[in-house]
DNA sequence: AGCGCACCTGTTTTT
DNA sequence: CAGGTGCGCT
């Protein structure tokens, strides 16, 4: 059953001393590979313990750990805890272990403690900045110049961090370990490139002028401040820009700047520590310092072995953390840099294109003062895994042009790095690439994929295509939820998958009229919302707010809510007044629990919270539930994922390639360093176009090769068919220069129509196995109870209510319970028993159990709802709701599953597993071990 | 062929 | 507000 490592995979698995940096490009069995390794390793009995292994996200761990329990047969409970995680886990953790000190590290009087917590929300940590901007504002008057240009300070608040994952740092007094000299740039780079883009270009008639000096039109469009413009009246030399100019620009002074920017980033991570929080960023720098100023720690930290994959999405930062955390140089970085698309994001594609470059250097910074690493990196050596065993030899051919293709005209792209070509494993019949434009894309769009699903022109293996074999990618989120809702008005089974602005849909625009009725009882924009939703028409609305003269019931309701004991409560009840139940109303209410996760809940802040969300228009993730449905999503969160059907929709001008223009008025660069786009004029009061920076950043143009792998990543996700789409008329650059000869579409909806309508399908397959996204196994997936039953009527909400409660007891926090409250009786018994035991007790511990069913092996995952510990004993408790006792049963095998997973975490323990019925107040014995 | 100008249009998201 | 594109002038 599981496949043999092959070639060059079976290369990468046996060497694993000594600093590898591994090619792997798309579908060529990375996860698979990786977790070999790291089990050849542990037979060379290295421990779990010594292994760091770093991955992106959260779920590429996970399931990293799961290939690798389900291989080795090894001690669990020490795989369960080894570090397999993020980089950002990993720090975290350290941090909270180890590292309260860490800002004394840049002499920071405040610490990190153990309330500190990680902001994740974007729309939080900018409330935060913004109140901090504020006093920082009062307390530095003598920045006023640069107040003045700043018109967005969360663009002050993403220069900070992205400075932070550069390695610059602010001390108390001056920037640690010389990080300053990042800020004025790299000349070298600088001239490079202006050599190159300054000389006249020879034409057929001799020399035009420089490709700088074309730039530089649209300079009479600005306004300079007329003392700096005539200190350089003329730019010009001849067919190219003045490289005096050039020079004197580039040497701008820019230590008012500098300082602005010090004080303020200082002053910021102050403000972070008192308020106990860091953010992303912070917590890798933290880290960092720590690991660099305290010399015992990092010894004791090291590891034998570091292992990163997805290299290409690493920081500056997160290199020399696998440098500095690793003991002996046996270091493993997995990546395509083919694939790097998070740039916007901090990664760093340089990571791995210059990997020997940064290496050496890097390693040089980390030891400049003492030996940190105990090892001298020897050479890189280099491993390309090119079998790819996902897409045709065709697509495979015809996705590595994406690579090359101009981003606008004039561009000259050349690749000055090595492409590895990929061979596909196996050769396939079934495959095409095709193109098409059409004037309504959306229709477009969707009557092309009706037609591919429901006719005969395209099959996979003999087999009829279905709607989930198929994806929709496009550049933008905006074009993918226009398909989405013009297919669900057509009847077309596609869901969108990714971000969405959940507080825009119906039931979050219900849900803030509700709170704003809460916070006043006058609330005009609450009641308009609230009236209008229950059917009055507008004049009556009108009559009924003017007259305070509200709708009983609604009052009634109103009252009920301020009950509730937090917000998630609250929101619970609305969304259960209007039936709201979807994967909005889910995504909704985790947002808000884990943004107000105290029990005492300020209305006004969780309004403003809202109000905030909209405002910004801040998206989160929903999952659709449709498994037999088309996905439709964004490029960027396709990645890792394959589809036998691709379409690459909305191909258009000034969307792919989409301009990459950072407005940010004060913006860092490698090459520029540190520099202001404007400049305020004392004697006259007006802001001016800065004529240095604008002179120095026309040097560099626009960047698009993160655009091209954006389109390489979007055509590798295809296993047999490709199709691309744009509007007629409106294609765009990538779309021309592709040279697809596209077909024109000219769609109907009445054939959309009629065509899904035509054959209800039946789904019969042989030989092809459905989705291939990760899905973990539930223990849940076990027993087989509806939710009418599961709670004997009382709902899925009462007993996420009790199991809550219960979770505050179980972890020591004070909880009463009110007289009317809902659940009142249950909730009594829970807090009576829970008190009763005597012993540790954990609750809501994740459990994973692998398992054999027909030779193949699952990890099930689960979540036990309270462990109690004693000395010879482990009791598995799980609470139901339940009135009676009719599923005890199913709910047996469900724990005797949980106490499985724990039995190999407490080997020499009694285990026993029980329920817990909070209503009849019964515990039951369902298990002994 | 070479250059300048007017017009058009608008992004991605993990920890 | 900045960049690409296409058109029209020399």
């Amino acid at each position: 059953m599981s496949p043999k490592p092959k070639g060059n995979q079976k290369k990468l698995i046996n060497s694993t001393e000594g600093i590898y940096l591994v090619d792997a490009g798309a579908g060529t069995g990375k996860t698979f590979t990786v977790s070999r390794r790291y089990a050849k390793l542990l037979k060379k009995e290295t421990e779990p313990e010594d292994i760091l292994l770093a991955t992106f996200t959260e779920n590429a761990a996970e399931n990293m750990r799961e290939e690798i329990i389900n291989y080795c047969n090894c001690d669990l409970s020490k795989l369960r805890e080894a570090p397999i995680s993020t980089f950002h886990g990993f720090c975290q953790q350290l941090l909270m272990k180890k590292g309260f000190k860490a800002p004394a590290g840049l002499g920071l009087e405040e610490a990190i403690t153990a309330n500190t917590r990680t902001i994740s929300n974007r729309v939080q940590e900018n409330r935060e900045f913004a109140n901090f901007y504020d006093s920082f504002q009062e307390n530095y008057p003598e920045y006023g110049q640069f107040y003045r240009i700043v018109y967005e300070n969360t663009n002050l608040l993403q220069l900070i961090k992205s400075l932070a994952v550069k390695g610059i740092f602010p001390k108390q007094s001056g920037w640690y370990r010389g990080g300053d000299k990042l800020l004025s740039g790299n000349y070298h780079e600088y001239l490079e490139k202006l050599e190159r883009v300054n000389a006249p270009v020879p034409g057929k008639r001799g020399k035009k002028q420089s490709k700088l000096l074309n730039r530089l039109t649209g300079m009479k469009n600005r306004t300079f401040d007329s003392e700096e413009i005539k200190r350089r009246q003329d730019i010009r030399d001849g067919k190219q820009v003045d490289p005096g100019v050039m020079k004197e620009a580039f040497n701008q002074d820019r230590s008012e700047l500098i300082a602005f920017i010090h004080d303020l980033y200082l002053e910021y991570l102050n403000y972070a520590l008192g308020r106990n929080y860091l953010n992303f960023s912070f917590q890798l720098m933290f880290a960092y310092v720590l690991l660099m100023e305290d010399d015992r720690l990092r010894e004791s930290i090291q590891f034998d072995y570091v292992m990163v994959d997805e290299f290409q999405d690493t920081n500056e930062i997160q290199f020399k953390l696998s440098l500095l955390l690793s003991s002996t140089g046996n270091i493993l970085a997995v990546g395509d840099w083919k694939q790097s698309i998070f740039g916007f994001q901090y990664a760093s594609v340089e990571n791995i294109t210059e990997f020997e470059d940064r290496l050496d250097e890097f390693y040089h910074q980390l030891n400049k003062d003492r030996q940190r690493t105990p090892y001298t990196p020897g050479e890189v050596n280099r491993i390309s895994l090119r079998r790819n065993y996902r897409s045709s030899q065709e697509i495979l051919n015809f996705s590595e042009r994406a690579l090359e293709v101009r981003g606008k005209k004039e561009e000259e792209v050349s690749l000055n790095r090595e492409v590895v070509s990929l061979e596909a494993a196996k050769s396939k019949v079934d495959t095409d690439i095709s193109a098409f434009v059409s004037e309504s894309e959306v229709e477009g769009v969707l009557s092309r994929l009706v037609r591919v699903v429901e006719g005969d022109e395209a099959k996979l293996n003999g087999n009829p295509i279905e709607y989930k074999d198929v994806a929709i990618f496009s550049r933008n989120r905006s074009f993918a939820r226009e398909l989405d809702k013009k297919a669900r008005e057509l009847g077309v089974s596609v869901a969108y998958e990714g971000g969405a602005e959940i507080f825009k849909s119906d039931p979050g625009v219900i849900l803030l009229a509700w709170l704003r009725v809460m916070e006043r009882r006058n609330s005009k924009r609450g009641w308009s919302v609230i009236l209008d939703e229950a059917g009055y028409n507008i004049a009556e609305v009108k009559s009924i707010i003017d007259e305070e003269d509200f709708p009983p019931d609604t009052l009634r309701f109103r009252d009920q809510l301020k009950e509730a004991y937090d917000i998630g409560a609250v929101t619970r009840k609305i969304f259960i007044r209007y039936g709201f139940d979807n994967t909005f109303t889910d995504a909704i209410i985790e947002v808000l629990q884990n943004t107000f996760d105290s029990s005492y809940m300020n209305l006004a802040s969780v309004v403003q919270f809202i109000e905030e969300n909209i405002r910004q228009g801040e998206t989160y993730d929903i999952d659709s539930q449709k498994e037999e449905a088309t996905t439709v999503q964004t490029i960027h969160s396709a990645k890792g994922l394959e589809y036998p059907v691709v379409f690459l929709a909305n191909m258009n001008q000034h969307t792919f390639p989409s301009t990459n223009s950072d407005g940010k008025r004060i913006f860092y660069n490698d090459s520029l360093g540190l520099r202001a786009r404007k400049s305020y004029s004392d004697s006259d009061g007006f802001l001016y176009d800065d004529l240095e920076t604008y002179l120095t950043s026309r040097v560099s143009g626009v960047d698009y090769s993160e655009e091209r792998r954006l389109l390489y990543v979007a055509m590798t996700r295809a296993e047999n068919y490709l199709f691309l789409s744009a509007e007629k008329g409106k294609e765009g650059r990538f779309f021309k220069e592709l040279d697809l000869d596209p077909v024109d579409l000219e769609p109907s909806i009445d054939e959309i129509k009629s065509r899904r309508a035509a054959r209800p399908r039946k789904t019969l397959r042989v030989g092809r196995p459905g989705s291939k996204r990760p899905k973990k196994k539930s223990v849940h997936s076990v027993i087989d109870i509806t939710f009418e039953n599961h709670s004997g009527g009382r709902g899925k909400e009462f007993g996420t209510m009790i199991h809550a409660f219960a979770e505050k007891i179980a972890s020591g926090k004070e909880v009463t319970v009110s007289q009317e409250e809902r659940g009142k009786e249950d909730k009594v018994n829970v807090k009576n028993f829970i008190q009763s035991l005597s012993g540790k007790l954990l609750p809501e511990q994740e459990v994973l159990i692998p398992k054999y069913e027909n030779e193949t092996k699952h990890v099930y995952h689960g979540s036990i709802d309270l462990l109690h510990v004693s000395d010879d004993r482990v009791r598995v408790i799980d609470f139901k709701t339940d009135e009676d006792r009719t599923n005890e049963s199913q709910y047996k095998r469900q724990i005797s599953l949980y106490a499985e997973g724990v039995s190999a975490e407490y080997p020499d323990r009694e285990i026993t597993g029980h329920i817990y019925y909070t209503k009849l107040n019964k515990l039951v014995t369902t298990f002994k071990i």
